[in-house]
DNA sequence: AGCACA
């Protein structure tokens, strides 16, 4: 069977930080249509980490490509994924488990863990948020980032430090992707652009935030912009304290 | 190091 078209259908996913967990990457991968199994590999020369993501088909494959390519994996150490197709297919056949070599330290998962023979739940929104929200940014609490000395977590980011040329067109194309946005605000404040963005919720903003950080627009004269939670969520009054929380 | 709108 001289497979030689043979359709790729395995992820090559670097980026990826030194104390990654395969079930991190499973977990990652697992509400994507089509997605069966990962393994880690330590890479040939250096000694980084890498992922292969196996999936029913390519398309599928592609799909989740897309939208994890460029996910800041840890906001704390700035990981972000890199995702192409793989050179060729993972053998993902259950075979001799001995050529996983001295480096593989991990079990592999072979399809969904859980009930042996019961698929996963599809990704409902609680677990999609768990995973990409909290398990996979590593975040404390479902609150976001709550540093000292930022404002709490907020659906709404304020963005600032942006060139003076920078126009309310370039800012929305760069905001207006990510999951959860809802609107944008631009104005001007002594001479410089700011804006203020809402998300649909905390968690969306937090990801927003962590992927953006220090992002340099074309039109940006100094450094990347900077984001932080608002201090009041869009379209609330901030004047309201009197009553209970 | 800059946080408005309702």
């Amino acid at each position: 069977m001289a497979a030689a078209e043979e359709e790729v259908k395995t992820l090559f996913v670097s980026g990826l930080p030194d104390d990654i967990k395969e079930r991190e990457i499973h977990n990652l991968f697992r509400i994507y249509d089509g997605y069966e199994t990962c393994q880690l590999k330590y890479s040939g020369r250096g000694f980084q980490i890498v992922a292969f993501a196996v999936f029913t088909d390519q398309a599928s494959a592609l799909k989740a490509k897309e939208a994890l390519n460029g996910f800041t994996f840890d906001p704390q150490s700035g990981s972000t994924l890199h995702i192409e197709l793989a050179r060729a297919n993972s053998r993902t056949k259950r075979s001799r488990s001995e050529d996983v070599g001295p480096g593989a330290a991990e079990k592999k998962f072979r399809g969904p863990i859980g009930v042996p023979g019961v698929p996963y739940p599809d990704a409902g929104l609680s677990f999609f948020l768990a995973v990409h929200g909290i398990h996979l940014c590593r975040l404390d609490s479902v609150n976001g980032f709550s540093t000292p000395g930022s404002n709490p977590p907020c659906s709404t980011l304020f963005v600032a430090n942006l060139g003076p040329t920078c126009t309310e067109e370039e800012l929305t194309q760069a905001l207006s992707r990510y999951p959860g946005f809802q609107k944008m605000k631009y104005q001007i404040k002594s001479g410089l652009p700011v804006a203020f963005v809402e998300f649909k919720d905390v968690l969306c903003s937090t990801k927003a935030l962590s992927e953006l950080q220090n992002f340099n627009l074309p039109s940006c004269d100094r450094g990347g912009m900077r984001l932080e939670y608002a201090k009041a969520k869009m379209g609330q009054p901030r004047t309201v304290r009197s009553t209970h929380v």
